[in-house]
DNA sequence: AGTTGACCTTTGTGTTACACATAGGTTTTA
DNA sequence: TAAAACCTATGTGTAACACAAAGGTCAACT
């Protein structure tokens, strides 16, 4: 198949299938007729494979990495494994940091909600320039 | 103060500092008999507003953005109100895609670590190739 | 046959938020 | 006074593509 038939199936852009073509992450054949890249289902599923190790954090580098090894005969996955047992701890820092944030979004939403709208009065810098973790009640007026 | 104090007291690099301020981000004056930057407090408070916004997601054209409201006389609230309603849902799936990775992730390494190690056996290309996600025991030998 | 539209090619640039290297001037310190 | 530590500007690299340009190719319709 062509590029764009596989970007459909794999349900990524025909650019993206491109790129991980240039990358060497993926393998094609050339069409001798007219120079056209020619793809199997073993690029399909590396595509696959490829968006699913993406969307768990790993970057290209990584999965690149990972071919390497299947490629050249050994089993990747001793790889994989530690790759995930470093990416574990990892996610829950992320998870944790991302749930502190909220909380303080929120807060700070809340804490307006309770106020009228612009409070354009006086001190404009208002929350900003101050240190805003210490309080989501800063734009509160001073008069 | 100069780069380097500044980006000591704000916990940041001092290339940080200078790419901040080619942005327009923080502003300096220029000491005349050296060239060197000049940076006063409101710099530094600038900085570490900046670090906080970043933490919550923010990018630095958002912290333009915001800094030229505030810049211009006109209260930043409204803005800063409407990005984190924004932010706030935004975050809510981020947390909640990490957790199902999270998960994910957990599964593989548990039935990983109920089998012996390498399991070359065979099929190497083993979990890879295959789809990732409707199974946590693809290492599993077929054997 | 000719032409249109949809596809393909390569190459180069833009994105984000810096990090790092280079080459050279300055200031501080031992 | 010379080295160490600092400053300057400019340019390049990073990750994972997106997008545009300029041009070749293919299938179909007129």
């Amino acid at each position: 198949m062509k590029v764009s038939e596989l970007a459909k199936r794999a349900q990524v852009t025909a650019e993206t299938v491109r790129h991980y073509t240039r990358q060497g992450l993926i393998h094609a054949t050339r069409n001798p007729l007219n120079g056209y890249q020619e793809y199997d289902s073993v690029a399909l599923q590396r595509v696959r494979f490829i968006q699913q190790a993406r969307e768990l954090g790993f970057s290209l580098k990584h999965v690149s990495d990972i071919f390497e090894q299947s490629d050249s005969g050994d089993s990747p996955c001793p790889m994989v494994r530690d790759l995930l047992r470093q990416k574990v701890p990892e996610t829950k820092r992320q998870i944790a940091q991302l749930q502190s944030h909220l909380a303080k979004m929120e807060a700070a939403l809340e804490a307006w909600d309770e106020m009228e709208d612009g409070v354009p009065n006086g001190h404009s810098i208002c929350c900003l320039i101050e240190d805003w973790q210490k309080t989501a009640t800063c734009c509160e007026g001073d008069e």
